[in-house]
DNA sequence: GTCTATACATAGATAGAC
DNA sequence: GTCTATCTATGTATAGAC
C-alpha cells in the first residue's frame, strides 16, 4: 500500500509523483530545520516550484507533515507484517522487528519520516494527531503481540509494556546521534543496540 | 550552582525570582505547545504581565529557551556529581545515576525542562546550542566514567557508548508516555525500567 | 519594573492570469 | 500545473511614558 494520507480521487502518474517528491523533500527539510521553521517558501524552492504551486497538491501546510508521517509509519507497518508472516518463533519476530526498527531509523528517506513521527507530532492537529496515532497503534500491536510471546516464554522478563516503550525509545534516539561517517557502520551499530536492548537474544543478521 | 545560563550582574531577588518564575512557566508552556508554537504573549500572560515585560528579563524568546534548558540540565549534573562522590561501587552508580535521571524526567518541574532538552535543541542558534552541547556533555561523563567501569567489572557487555545512547534514549522517551495518573506509579514505573535496561543489575531503591 | 503602542518582518494561504 | 501578486494574520521586539 502506497500511504498517500487523506488519499484522493483519481491523479496523473505525473502529478502523484511530484507529491511523492514533495513528501520526501518536506521529510528531509522537516528533519533539518523543524517543522515549525521550515517555510512553505523553502519547500518549495527546495523542488523548483513557487510558494504558491505548493497548495495545488496539499490543501495546507500540515497536510504536508500529516502525509510525511503516514507515508513513513505506514510503510514500517507493510513491512512489519510480511516479516510476521514470515516468522512465527518469538525470539525470530523479535529481532526481526527490531532490525526493521532499525534500518527503518538508520536508512535516509525512511529515517527522515520516522524523525518527524517522533519529534512533530506536536504540531498536528487533534484530528490529525489521533490519524496517526491510529497508525502508531497498529504498529505497536506487532510489538506488543511480539513481546507478550516472549515475555510468555521466558525470553523476556519484566513489564511487557514497559519493556516495548524502552526498547523502542532507545532505537528512537538513534535518530539523534547516528551519522553514516561515524566510528561504528549502520550494521556494527545495529548489533550493539541488539545487544544493549535485548542482552539474552542469540543474533541473527540475516533477519 | 543555580544555572541562570548567561548570567547576568547584580539582580535583585525579587527580580530573580521573578525571572525564575518565568522559565519555570516557559518550561511547562513548551512543553504543552512546543517552543515555536508557544509565544511570548501567552508567557507574558501566564505570569500575569504583558508581553513588552518579558523583554526586561530576557533579551530574546531564545534565551529563555536556553535559561530552561541550561537550568534543567545543571541541576541534574548537580545531583549526579554529588551521586558520584557518595558511591564508589559501579553496580550502586549505574543504579544511583538511573533512578535520579528517570525521577527527573517524571517530576514534574525537572521533566519540563528535560523535555526541552530533548525536543527544542533545534530551535537554538549554534552558539546556543554549543552551549547546551557542553552541559550535556558534562553530564554524559557521569554516564560514561560509570559505564565504562561496569563494562570493566564484566556487570555489563557491549560497546559502552552504544549501552549509554540506549540507556539513556530509552529513558528519555517516558516523556511521551509517562502520566501520573497511569497504571503504573511512578516508582513501579523505575523500577520496571530499571530491569528493562539493566536486566543484570540487583536493585536497591534506596539508592 | 510594567505598561501602551507600534514598528517591522515573515508566515500561510488565496485569486486569477497564463 | 505553475506563476505573479497580494491579502491577512501573527509573531518578535522596541520606544518611551509612567
Amino acid at each position: 500500500m502506497t500511504a498517500t494520507a487523506g488519499s484522493r480521487e483519481a491523479a496523473t502518474p505525473a502529478e502523484e509523483s511530484r507529491r511523492t517528491e514533495l513528501i520526501l523533500v518536506a521529510a528531509r527539510l522537516f528533519r533539518l530545520n523543524g517543522y515549525e521553521r521550515t517555510t512553505v517558501r523553502e519547500l518549495a524552492e527546495a523542488v523548483g516550484l513557487r510558494s504558491g504551486s505548493l497548495f495545488h497538491y496539499f490543501r495546507n501546510k500540515e497536510e504536508i507533515l500529516l502525509a510525511v508521517m503516514a507515508n513513513g509509519i505506514q510503510s514500517v507497518i507493510d513491512e512489519g507484517q510480511a516479516l510476521m508472516a514470515r516468522h512465527e518463533q518469538p525470539a525470530e519476530r523479535l529481532e526481526g522487528l527490531f532490525r526493521l526498527h532499525m534500518s527503518s531509523l538508520i536508512n535516509g528517506v525512511g529515517g527522515d519520516a520516522m524523525h518527524a513521527m517522533i519529534y512533530e507530532w506536536r504540531s498536528l492537529t487533534p484530528q490529525a494527531r489521533a490519524q496517526i496515532q491510529q497508525l502508531s497503534t497498529a504498529y505497536e500491536q506487532l510489538w506488543n503481540r511480539t513481546i507478550n510471546e516472549a515475555v510468555a516464554q521466558g525470553l523476556l522478563q519484566g513489564d511487557p509494556a514497559i519493556i516495548r516503550k524502552h526498547v523502542l525509545g532507545g532505537m528512537n534516539f538513534t535518530v539523534r546521534w547516528y551519522r553514516p561517517d561515524g566510528r561504528l557502520s549502520a550494521e556494527q551499530v545495529t548489533e550493539q543496540m541488539l545487544r544493549a536492548a535485548l542482552p539474552g537474544l542469540a543474533r541473527h543478521p540475516e533477519l
